[in-house]
DNA sequence: GGATCAATCCTATAAAAGCATGATTTTTCA
DNA sequence: TGAAAAATCATGCTTTTATAGGATTGATCC
């Protein structure tokens, strides 16, 4: 400890999780000549990123949403589970609310779209590593239609009706499916329409995947 | 000339278009120490990618598909038309058959996805360099669910079809804003369905979000 | 132990979407 | 300038959804 130069102490060590080597390198390389930061290692999917961890200290890890094993989401549930201390920033291409509040919702200190620039990322460190929060998404960018002012409660028979429904099944099919009858189909069917106060199938959908409940 | 260095005569000098500054980072960063390469230039959309090949000599253009201003499939065609020595490359996060015949169709000389490793990369430009084609991408490789087995080329009319329907209007009220007859809504949707290769709205809308088209 | 909610089922009608088949006009492009 | 693609419109029929208005059972919670 003695020997470590002062740069390394007050340097952010930082932890890149994502299964892309494009995303890796590019933002190694953004980082490299970045003052007061420093990438201490990389991961390509959860396993390494928790044997990591393990080993090593970080500051800060970036979680890629899409990673080949688990979801990015479980994965920053699992850190700060396990770890604590180890502050976590999701990487995403998308720019979804649904995305960022579940990412908020197990952990995380910030949001980071990769089409983010150098300064959004640095600003982003430093927020981060200052103990606030961070994110560059614009949320509700284009919303033609009416945008969901919130994420409706679902009971447990109306959440599988909709991913039924998502899968292009038909209320007798989803009957079917479920051993149960096309009207009780039916009732949660419009249930899921009032709850998401739309007026069809297609709305629904959409509102649903943009919330990434299917 | 006569002060050109071996290397930089015989190196292949590269321009990449992309709209994402980690995905340009992280392929300057790789190619910066390969032998034989050199990125010369970068851009941000189309329009300065032509900016740029009007202006310098370049041998391989990396292209994304999705760019802000026109299509990384359009901006292809223009540059073969205007720059016929130049030789493309696509790049995508997605590994679509659709993309590829188009891109292909449109002249490109290769197709990379954008998870590819450095190795791939650099086969990827000796391979076009040398005058033959590359594509490294595995089709139709985990469907999880009903996954999109391509992603359909859509026509002018059929996306704003697509985008009314998702926005939860019915085939009448998308006559009226388009002040085209309902049966022509109809037949656009019929088209949607199956070139989707669905059978209903539900899996449609589904489909569509998850490629970002809605 | 009464209220609330979820889940189940029902009838009935209107509206919309899906499916087949085909034709005309306009645009695009080689 | 001629072929191909896109956009347009049509008819007829079937299936599915949407909407309205209920009712019953079981679990959960103060």
């Amino acid at each position: 400890m003695a020997l470590t130069s002062i740069k390394e102490i007050m340097s952010v060590r930082i932890l890149i999780v994502d299964d892309h080597p494009l995303v890796l390198e590019g933002l190694k390389s953004l980082l490299a000549d970045a003052e007061g930061v420093r990438v201490v290692g990389t991961a390509t999917n959860a396993i390494e990123a928790i044997a990591f961890l393990k080993n090593n200290e970080v500051d800060i890890a970036f979680l890629d949403i899409n990673l080949p094993d688990i979801s990015g989401i479980d994965l920053c549930k699992k850190v700060k589970d396990q770890f604590p201390e180890v502050k976590t920033l999701a990487l995403s291409t998308f720019n979804e609310r649904a995305y960022v509040s579940r990412m908020i919702q197990n952990g995380a200190s910030g949001y980071l779209i990769k089409s983010s620039g150098k300064e959004d990322i640095l600003e982003a460190i430093a927020q981060v590593q200052a103990g606030g929060y961070f994110m560059n998404v614009q949320f509700d960018q284009v919303t033609p239609t009416a945008a969901p002012k919130t994420v409706p409660f679902l009971t447990r028979r109306e959440k599988e009706v909709l991913v039924l429904i998502a899968e292009g099944l038909t209320n007798p099919q989803i009957a079917e499916q479920l051993f149960i009858s096309v009207t009780t189909v039916n009732s949660h069917r419009q249930n899921l329409l009032i709850k998401f106060e739309v007026s069809n199938t297609a709305s629904l959908i959409k509102l649903a995947a943009g919330l990434g409940l299917i």
